[in-house]
DNA sequence: TGTTTTACCGACCACTTGGTTTGTTGGTGT
DNA sequence: ACACCAACAAACCAAGTGGTCGGTAAAACA
């Protein structure tokens, strides 16, 4: 067993609150000691554990994001249910995270790719690759929902998962502009709607 | 006739850049030395004709930003015909614009409400209003189609406006990711099915 | 017990930031 | 010919920026 404890105890309150304030102010307007000062730490301490800024954001990305998006918007759909429901249940609890305004991951990965994007190649690799996951992943559970007689055999799997995905990162845009739960209502409104058409259609 | 004219010429260069700029690389991540760099100006002309760089941009929201918003998403909604053929249009022209790298003005709107959320109420009250006049043109061209025989009675007009923004915002988000024509056509596809469902049912 | 190693401090560096101030200059009215 | 002023240039400033570096207390190791 490593001696590692108190090494990585101390780079995970660093990943926290740099996500944190990352997040909130954006990476560009979030400087290093902003997020040392919140922990009372200093710059050697940060430049011991992480060799850059840009390195350490990776190391949020890699250690944080991906194992959040992972847990709250992959795993959660994995299963032999109606993929409509289970995908829209997960949406709406996602939304529903994001209404108390604590970090949704999904929105985080799309706000990063925003602000990154033209602008950091490296790191819009690592968020890309996030994202692309979790699109496979939607793909392959509708592909699933076909052969379980759920999904209609005509719908295409891969626009679906786009659609889903895009359109979900766009309320969360929207949802910035307040008025949070009529937004959020009317999205999953017509989310329902829109699966309703996607369904395996009963023998008229 | 004033002899205002070489003041507003030089302001209208000033803005131009700096919207490319502020879209490309970010608000924060833009300084003004970046942007009179590339005009060969210098601090002194900048705020001799600027208050500060906040104002700078608040001027190019409203002088640029609501313009084009205007002529690109509202305008041209505005007529008789079946609103779902008109807007299904008018978003498929703004994406094929996005996808020539030219300012897509519904996606810059986006996406410095996306930069500016939580940093800035002053910008950020600008731009949600600008968001707001397209949402209310698109409930009210709805409402319209509903009376003209387009659109079923019972669709939700405020939902399906929400809907259709957050959408578009979010596959804009999507097509920075590379494979945009693919993108593009498959959310279309989807739009114009989800359209086809709202549409007034021929009495069976 | 003596010696590394770990984890951290804080002064310091070169550089950039938004913003100020003090010129300079070419056209305009008189 | 004159003063005048819009329209800019350019040096300058304080406050940050990411990053470096020598030092150090305490723990781990020998």
């Amino acid at each position: 067993m490593e001696k590692n404890l108190k090494r990585m105890a101390t780079m995970h309150r660093m990943q926290v609150t740099g996500l944190e304030l990352f997040y909130k102010q954006g990476y560009y307007n979030t400087s290093i000691d902003d997020i040392l000062k919140s922990l009372s730490l200093s710059k050697g301490a940060f430049y011991y554990h992480f060799e850059s800024k840009e390195d350490f954001f990776i190391s949020i990305v890699q250690s944080l994001i991906a194992q959040k998006v992972y847990s709250m918007l992959i795993e959660p759909i994995e299963g032999k249910d109606n993929p409509f429901n289970v995908i829209a249940n997960c949406l709406e609890d996602a939304l529903e995270t994001a209404e108390h305004n604590e970090l949704d991951f999904g929105f985080v990965l799309g706000n990063f790719i925003s602000e990154f994007n033209g602008k950091n190649p490296e790191i819009m690799r690592f968020l890309k690759d996030i994202l692309k996951i979790w699109e496979v992943n939607l793909i392959s559970i509708l592909q699933k929902g076909k052969s379980d007689g759920y999904v209609d055999r005509h719908v295409d799997s891969g626009g679906v998962a786009t659609y889903l995905i895009s359109s979900y990162m766009g309320i969360r845009t929207m949802m910035v502009e307040g008025n949070c739960k009529t937004i959020r209502y009317n999205y999953m409104q017509q989310l329902r709607q829109y699966f309703k058409m996607l369904s395996q259609k009963e023998i008229a």
